[in-house]
DNA sequence: CTGAAAGCGCTTACAG
DNA sequence: CTGAAAGCGCTTACAG
């Protein structure tokens, strides 16, 4: 026992158990699965009976299904999907393709995604497309090799060509936030030129005019056009906009950037970070740094509507993304039968009032 | 174009194309995939010469494995390992089962595990456990259908039943943070004695006399075990404890618990909450709505160091979740040769020093 | 409604 | 080093 223990005996019943032998002698091959051959002799019928058991729809009478059944559960046989994909032609397999995961919006994305898929009869598989572990491009090649039905990128761009081959084996490619428009490709995205005008006109409405935009040096699409049709609308009332870029699209960069901003000759009122990740920093910046208060001394928009956007300290003004729509979208692109119609689609994403901005200065 | 424009172009540029109609075609069925045959009549070899070319090890002349190579190149070819893993009789799947992934703490499980397990060679299949999404029962059975090698409870109790088939069917099966110790599973958990033992300790070395406990209405097995040592810790030091217990494993509840505690008539001076996010939310109902200082007038320890933990708003003093070294030991248990020595383990949740705590009163 | 048979795309002894 | 052949576990026309 490595760990000290506890007086209480329920306090080290729950624990220390680490050190128990439950020995794993496992064969190397392991005790096999059972095959349908099998369920047919025990039942008593033939092969195809059994088939046809487990095949919705299928012609069979009713006590032969019965007796497939019993003897399924005896033995516990388990439909081999991969023997029936092969088959079929289709896999049930749905790629994702993320890196990030462990990002809130990310998260959140993939948690909704997995589950609506899911819920539609689809399997879904994760591919890490993070830095360390390899690129969009090996995961796309995964998703070959398994024949996966549909593939979803959530981040990161496939390359051409690979993509390609993804479209030309007659799989489904679905690529959220881009705006290459690949022929034959799926594309959803949010709009995000909408929002990033709306940002503007709100901190010019309550009366803010040293205006700031915070961005990541990530140029993705999607934080590209917050940013660009940030600066333009303010341009349009003739406020300059002084603009701060670097970094990962996270927490520590708006701490950075509100450390450079509110520390230059002229800082700003109001800043609209590209992310709440980047808005969370730059407002802790603000307050612990520099004692400004929010939204008095400094506004604050972000963008994703990340839980902790909700939470007391922050309260933060955002927009939030459209999760269920996008996951409902790409599940009938996916999963429904065929979408013949343009499915190429742009959801809102509502602005969420809370206390970062002042209604008027 | 359901978007007003903007007046900039390259704003305009960026947006708007969701009306466009990239028809998309496609056969129901889809251009097929290249075969291992017609890959091996175009490179004039046999098929299983193919077969050698794509199996690492496999005794093949180069230039036999060059030919295979450009016809595979040339026809887009990728072994199908849905084939491959009937044959081999292992697919390289391996199944992560979790609910509530866009939680911080298991979002950053899943990464590690994801990416380690990937560049380990496997391929990661995640069964969205959550309330909504069927269960862990369900998710268990798509393991077996698909045949995972392997499959890792990250959340969530299997019932003995189904996870029994996984066993029998020479699946290897890891259980996370559960102490049911199912003969033949592998069991990873963290001490969470100790750290509640050392979350006692501060707290009564520092001075706080009035303490506190918040935890969830869900009794998972390390969310009891850390309660429970806190309790028994303080016990032995003649201190009684404040038990707060309630809702889901989430800020909100957090934030109920700040709350009833603050406005009790012997409100605590000092609260371990069971996790990062309750903490945050018995910080934020202790400052925001009560006034009180962190650490002077009531000092806060949580569990699980989640990013936020370590943002200035809360800069909380808490447990790190040994994340790295549960997914290194993981890959190694699941896709490691044989291990038939006990398996077990329990890694220490390393105490994080921050400003929550006063180093004394 | 049912069974025998062909076939999905692969791998792996088995001879050569 | 190489090819012909058997077989992994399934589904699906095809006759009956």
């Amino acid at each position: 026992m490595t760990l000290q223990s506890c007086v209480s005996d329920e306090c080290t019943a729950m624990q220390g158990r680490g050190g128990d032998l439950s020995k794993t002698t496992r064969p190397s091959v392991g005790p096999a699965f059972a095959s349908a051959q099998e369920v047919a002799r025990r039942a008593g019928v033939s092969r195809s009976a059994v088939s046809r058991a487990f095949t919705p729809g299928a012609s069979i009478a009713p006590d032969t299904r019965a007796k497939v059944e019993a003897a399924a559960a005896e033995l516990g046989y388990h439909v081999n999907h991969l023997a029936r994909g092969l088959m079929r032609q289709q896999t049930g397999i749905v790629c994702l393709v993320v890196a990030d995961i462990q990002t809130p919006y990310l998260s959140r994305l993939l948690e909704n995604l997995s589950r609506r898929l899911q819920e539609a009869g689809k399997v879904v598989m994760v591919l890490n497309a993070g830095r360390a572990s390899g690129n969009v491009e090996g995961a796309l090649r995964q998703t070959l090799n398994y024949r996966a039905d549909a593939t979803v990128v959530l981040s990161g761009t496939p390359y051409r060509s690979i993509a390609q081959s993804c479209l030309d084996s007659g799989q489904r490619l679905v690529l959220l936030n881009r705006n290459d428009h690949l022929p034959g490709t799926v594309n959803l995205s949010v709009d995000n030129a909408r929002a990033a005008r709306t940002a503007a006109t709100l901190f010019l409405h309550a009366g803010y005019r040293r205006l700031a935009l915070v961005t990541s040096g990530v140029g993705t699409p999607s934080l590209t056009a917050r940013r660009n049709c940030f600066l333009a609308t303010a341009g349009e009332a003739g406020v300059e906009v002084h603009v701060w870029e670097g970094g990962a699209t996270a927490y520590e960069s708006g701490l950075q950037a509100g450390t450079a901003l509110f520390s230059s000759a002229e800082p700003p009122d109001a800043v609209f970070a590209v992310t709440d990740l980047l808005a969370c920093g730059v407002m802790d910046a603000a307050r612990h740094r520099f004692r400004r208060r929010v939204p008095d001394d400094v506004g604050v928009i972000g963008f994703d509507d990340i839980e902790q956007a909700g939470w007391a300290s922050y309260d933060l003004t955002t927009f939030g993304q459209p999760v269920a729509e996008i996951a409902d979208w790409t599940v009938r692109v996916v999963a429904g039968g065929t979408v013949e119609e343009p499915a190429d689609r742009v959801f809102e994403a509502p602005l969420v009032w809370r206390s970062s901005v002042a209604r008027s200065l």
